[in-house]
DNA sequence: TATTGTCGGTTGCATAGGCAACTACCTTTG
DNA sequence: CAAAGGTAGTTGCCTATGCAACCGACAATA
């Protein structure tokens, strides 16, 4: 045993390799069942729910940069797993949907998930996880307060 | 208000999110006030803390990318902020250790590392801050059990 | 309608980060 | 002590990611 190392207890710390490792885990499940990266399982899960919607919507909903919305949209619909046709509200954007194909590999895709959240987040109970969760979005608050130059969380309905 | 959406509520994309938001600012921070990247800034802390180290003590105590940490502790050397010594007992590695600038930024930074947590974690009770943490520490050995590939937890009394 | 400013989307560039292979050295085994 | 295998550190390569600049289209103002 080592002696207590100040870098363990350091929040933000703990909250990144935490948080690498949970990613880490996840994108290796998507990309060995499905080939998929997790900007692209983002993708398709939002637009899986929520039906056609334009890149500028999927970096709102996803929080994600606009170029990798764009990049991962290329790649589902070279894959054939998406499509988009055009916007006639606004000749610059187009409405990206899912394909046949899409919307098959989203109903396989979203019951994993919900089973590996189920598997990493195994034993605790359902106030840990309301609290838990509660408090990742009063820090998300507070980093926003402190950081005025990213992205505005007024803006999301969904944080 | 848009309506739900399941990304929103899924909580390894909670955790991811929060996590770059924290991480993105903290880095921010460094890198304007002393030029640091991340691992340098983590390399930094433990050695203040530890005094001399090889790179392996250092992989295991930050629990980086041994390459990740060989790259920081290079800039640290050519930085003047860390000094390498031979390592009588193996031939392969070095000792590392701050100079004499290393421990005095490394005394300015400690501070505003605390600083940063303390605002980053405003307004919640040390009961909270506990729970989160021993909860991020579950959800790692969860992740760990699942995982083979990755680190074996069990190396790590720091974890 | 011409101008100016803004916005969605795209591309290019520059950086970070990880994996795999390699070198030099150590350790184990016969 | 020779051989075989393992380990610390290093380098190169490849991918992921983000910013900044750009293009075409919309919006506001005169």
């Amino acid at each position: 045993m080592q002696p207590t190392i100040p870098l363990a207890k350091f929040l933000p710390y703990q909250l990144s390799i935490t948080s690498n490792a949970v990613s880490g885990r996840i994108a290796q499940e998507y990309r060995q069942r499905f080939g998929l990266s997790v900007p692209e399982w983002r993708v398709m899960a939002v637009l899986g729910d929520s039906g056609a919607l334009t890149q500028r919507d999927l970096t709102q909903r996803t929080l994600m940069d606009k170029v990798a919305v764009n990049r991962a949209c290329k790649v589902l619909e070279e894959r054939g797993l998406a499509a988009r046709t055009p916007n006639a509200q606004d000749g610059r954007s187009h409405h990206l949907d899912l394909s046949d194909a899409g919307r098959e590999m989203h109903g396989q895709i979203m019951p994993l998930a919900r089973e590996m959240e189920r598997r990493v987040f195994a034993g605790f109970s359902a106030e840990e996880l309301d609290a838990f969760s509660s408090l990742l979005l009063r820090v998300r608050g507070q980093v926003g307060d402190l950081d005025g130059d990213t992205i505005d969380s007024r803006n999301f309905g969904i944080v």
